[in-house]
DNA sequence: AGTCATTCAGGTACCATGTACGCAAATGGA
DNA sequence: TCCATTTGCGTACATGGTACCTGAATGACT
């Protein structure tokens, strides 16, 4: 890149179509970036190493920093390209209960599609395009309930957080197996397995014991799981706006 | 270590007072653990490498594996003791809300004295003694109110979603200027700041707009802040709760 | 057509990191 | 005193990001 100032990726566009001398450009941002989800989706982000991407894409590690400054914003990119696969209406639709289960299912959709997505999305603060585009669409969904800025989005903040939370409970140690190159049946029996049991057995926490030993909600399909525990979320967040009455 | 399974860092318990021949060990699990947090405190979780701690204890990076099989295993056992520093009573004093604000209270307090401490808690699926503890704290503060363990669970688990989110929000681009090694003032002035005054100045999301200039809790002290979306989380969760009646 | 500034491709190299291996030193029991 | 056992740790290797540099490609201008 020709600027090497200190600033975020996405005020540094890549160069387009462009008149004047030099080599024509051979490989792109998104050619890169695609090639990048592509093998983190298979292997694991930690995978996607620059000389990995650009042995997959039949150049030379250096080659890639021609667009893409550092390897941390292709992070954000691949964020960006995630993102970008949820699909939302234009406007909310004035019901923001559906409105939100629908970006709900999706967000999980595409976190469970590239199991990197939620890890990279904590622990890095990025607002690409895409990212503002859900988020717009999340906050819009309370336009006309007379909330306050700040109730939206606390509530967002709220719904985000549940998601999140519960995409990486159901992706949880399946990653893990995966980081330590076991097998996901072993990981669980041989792995966290018998300290589990272990802590079980010893009867130190009972409540913990309860929440392991008697929970119903542990045996359902992954998807209802889901379903309801975003709907008690919704529910709170139903509870907590005025407009809606007492109850 | 002697045992080079694939087995919790939890299940693989440090050689204790031993008899018999043999060099004594000149170090110690927690000593190494102790000077990792201090490394990480000062210059972030990736300062703490192997090398470096070894050098602050003025030995050599191999002799740390004496002591923890793996640097992985000592992020678990870093959050372990940062979690142990997290002061709680015996059992539950009987008021859910009470309680749940103290653990809340002590646990950004110890998210801030530790940057790191929520970053690894949510990469690594670890449930050290001291996790538990904690955690069998917060699911007792519910006993007696006639829930279900599923709920419970559920309360439990939004609030640690509130709380980690806000202590991360609260650290956030605080430690990103640190990781990025410009000042904080700098970065949100060099870094994230224009391409933020870019969007905002675009008109393209009028309500991430209005969260961004229009909030008015975004003006209060951090500690005001965190406690005000504490009480509305707990709020949504009172209003959940049958027992305490409609409303 | 020839010259040249400009841009891209990518090899080489450097440094940092986790950690496997092996050997020497220390230690207490026989 | 001898020896099995355990620790301390230097050496070495594989893997990672990326700075630097050379050469090739390209289009504008003379």
């Amino acid at each position: 890149m020709a600027d090497e100032e200190p600033t975020s990726i996405w005020m540094q566009p890549e160069a387009h179509e462009r008149s004047g001398p030099g080599r024509r450009p051979g490989y792109s941002r998104e050619q890169i970036t695609r090639t990048a989800v592509q093998i983190a989706d298979a292997e694991g982000v930690e995978a996607a190493t620059m000389r990995r991407i650009a042995g997959e894409l039949g150049t030379g590690a250096m080659s890639l920093y021609r667009y893409v400054p550092r390897r941390d914003d292709l992070f954000d990119l691949m964020i960006d390209l995630a993102m970008s696969e949820i699909e939302l209406p234009d406007g909310p639709s004035g019901g923001w209960r559906g409105d939100l289960t629908l970006l709900a299912r999706q967000t999980r959709a595409a976190g469970l599609r590239h199991p990197w997505l939620i890890a990279l999305l904590t622990s890095r603060p990025t607002l690409g395009p895409n990212l503002l585009r859900v988020h717009e669409f999340a906050l819009s969904a309370f336009n006309g309930t007379g909330l306050d800025i700040d109730d939206i989005t606390r509530f967002v903040g709220m719904l985000n957080d549940y998601v999140h939370s519960a995409i990486r409970r159901e992706i949880g140690w399946l990653e893990e197996a995966r980081r330590t190159g076991l097998d996901p049946e072993r990981w669980k029996r041989d792995y966290m397995g018998p300290y589990v049991r272990q802590v079980v057995e010893s009867g130190a926490f009972p409540l913990f014991n309860r929440s392991v030993l008697d929970s119903r909600t542990a045996h359902l399909a992954p998807e209802e799981r889901f379903r309801h525990g975003l709907d008690r979320i919704l529910d709170a967040i139903a509870a907590l706006i005025p407009s809606l009455g007492p109850c």
